[in-house]
RNA sequence: GCGGGCAUGGUAUAAUGGCUAUUACCUCAGCCUUCCAAGCUGAUGAUACGGGUUCGAUCCCCGUUGCCCGCUCCA
């Protein structure tokens, strides 16, 4: 328990590196920055994170249904969108002190009633040098350019990058799910209110990324846009801000190291009238962990207006028609990773053989999320122990996903699975040889209890 | 992207303008061992990358890349 903030961040880093759950991504190329990959146990984790979530609230529900839609999108809909536009900052540096700011920012700050939207890189540093504006910093009238820089990856149809238009790899997962909205009101049979789930990779070119796994450039997330009549927004709103706090019990995550935190007006989404952060208390401050955002119906509306496509729903009890109201609550995958982690990682001081004390390193995983639910262990590297044990992985190997271990001593391989927070460890000796009983070892007692063979998959489906 | 700091096996570390670059842990193999990081023997594995200065560079210089801290942005 006993843990120095500062160093759990390290030690959780060091770990994922250590036992396979994150790598560098291109390491053997010098790495590429802010890439990850998931190793053997990270992609597990994920995976049963994934699962969870899905099994929570497109499973667990009747009102919401699932889709997975291309990450290539024609480019129309991030104009619609109006991501093109506003995810397109204008910056500006002051040479002097060598402060960065957002050029529509320090104009308005200096010049009160002048309208900066729609002007160009140009008109920008024009209004700023004519205006002789200050460095709110240092006060130097010494900028570099205005620069663009669009938070949207492009890329281009076909092998040839030539002037044809780009297109983006999506800064969102939501509108797959906009533009699908036809399509799955038309074939699901669903009715107001209902959803539509969706999961998978983001890409957001941002400019700083960082904090290991927490920021990167492309990133998993799990949201659903959730339609509504709009006069049923305030109480959704509220319903869903409770569900996603129950979804952190779900996936293990500490309500007490979370917060929920309002968007101020100025740091609303363009889409958004009303948004709330649940944010994590991490060793690096409190940050984002996932949005819960009121979009009006903003994009459905947008869709209809530049598609020429009919988006309404029509109420057949009372004969209304109308554009829906969106609530989207929003899941940072590859950040509740990270969280799940963080919240898991514990130390316990034990005494070792000698009776000195050790540090016991444990993921307190929760078993649903563990990469394995068991390790199977011989207690010692004796074929015919082996030859058990691997019998007995065949007998669970359908259900759960097991480690296999046979090599060092039996409390070397506990403590490697302590390490990984796999909940149990099945320990195959000479005995079960004979009456097909076995050692189950619990990662948090820490109690063994000899069972039957036979016995072992509702141990392993637990409570 | 800008400013500052940093870069030695998987992790943590030591040293040096010049022999085969320390040490510990980890990992692996063999022996031993019937239940919480035991022991013995052995093995793999590193000076981020590129260029320069030099007879000789891991060490000095330049560039690149990466990491950390801040700015801005965001799930």
């Amino acid at each position: 328990m006993a843990q120095n903030k500062q160093d759990l961040m390290e030690k959780v880093v060091s770990l994922c590196k250590r036992r396979g759950f994150v790598f560098h991504g291109s390491e053997i190329y010098g790495g590429l920055a802010n890439t990850w990959d998931l190793g053997p146990l990270g992609v597990e984790l994920k995976n049963n994170v994934l699962r969870a979530w899905w099994k929570f609230f497109v499973h667990g529900r009747r009102d919401i249904v699932g889709i997975d839609a291309a990450i290539l999108m024609n480019p129309k809909v991030w104009k619609a969108s109006g991501h093109v536009d506003s995810f397109n900052d204008a910056q500006i540096d002051c040479k002097e002190c060598k402060k960065r700011f957002r050029a529509d920012h320090l104009i308005e700050d200096a010049l009160k009633d002048v309208k900066v939207e729609g002007l160009s890189t140009d008109d920008l540093k024009k209004l700023i040098d004519e205006n002789d504006i200050k460095c709110p910093n240092c006060g130097a009238q010494n900028f570099t350019d205005v620069r663009t820089f669009n938070l949207l990856f492009q890329t281009h149809i076909g092998p040839v990058a030539n002037d044809t238009d780009p297109i983006f790899l999506r800064g969102e997962i939501a509108q797959g799910m906009f533009v699908n909205f036809k399509n799955v009101l038309d074939t699901s049979r669903k009715k107001i209110p209902f959803g539509i789930a969706s999961a998978g990779k983001a890409f957001r070119n941002e400019i700083t990324p960082g904090n290991f796994i927490f920021r990167t450039l492309e990133f998993d997330l799990m949201e659903f846009e959730y339609f509504i009549k709009e006069d049923m927004w305030k109480e959704k709103f509220d319903y869903w801000l409770e569900e996603m706090h129950k979804w952190l019990e779900i996936v293990g995550i500490n309500k007490e190291n979370t917060r929920v935190r309002q968007h101020t007006d100025d740091e609303l989404s363009h889409y958004s009238k009303k948004t709330v952060d649940i944010e994590y208390k991490t060793p690096f401050g409190w940050k984002e962990l996932y949005g819960l955002a009121y979009r009006t119906d903003f994009d459905l509306r947008n869709h209809i207006e530049k598609s020429g496509a009919d988006l309404n729903y029509f109420d057949q009890t009372t004969g209304e028609k109308y554009i829906p109201h969106v609530i989207e609550p929003t899941f940072g995958l590859s950040r509740t990773l990270l969280m799940v982690l963080l919240d898991a990682y514990d130390e316990e001081d034990v005494k070792d053989a000698k009776g000195s004390k050790e540090t016991r390193i444990v993921l307190r995983l929760k078993p649903e999320i563990a990469p394995f639910r068991a390790a199977i262990l011989p207690l010692m590297k004796k074929p015919e122990l082996v030859e058990k044990a691997d019998e007995v992985f065949g007998l669970l190997k359908d259900e759960f996903a097991l480690d296999f271990d046979i090599t060092g001593s039996i409390g070397k391989r506990y403590r490697r699975q302590d390490e990984i927070g796999t909940p149990y460890a099945i320990t195959i000796d000479y005995d079960t040889l004979d009456d097909n009983s076995v050692t189950v070892r619990d990662r948090d007692t820490l109690k063994q209890d000899r069972v039957k063979i036979s016995e072992l998959v509702p141990i392993l489906r637990g409570k």
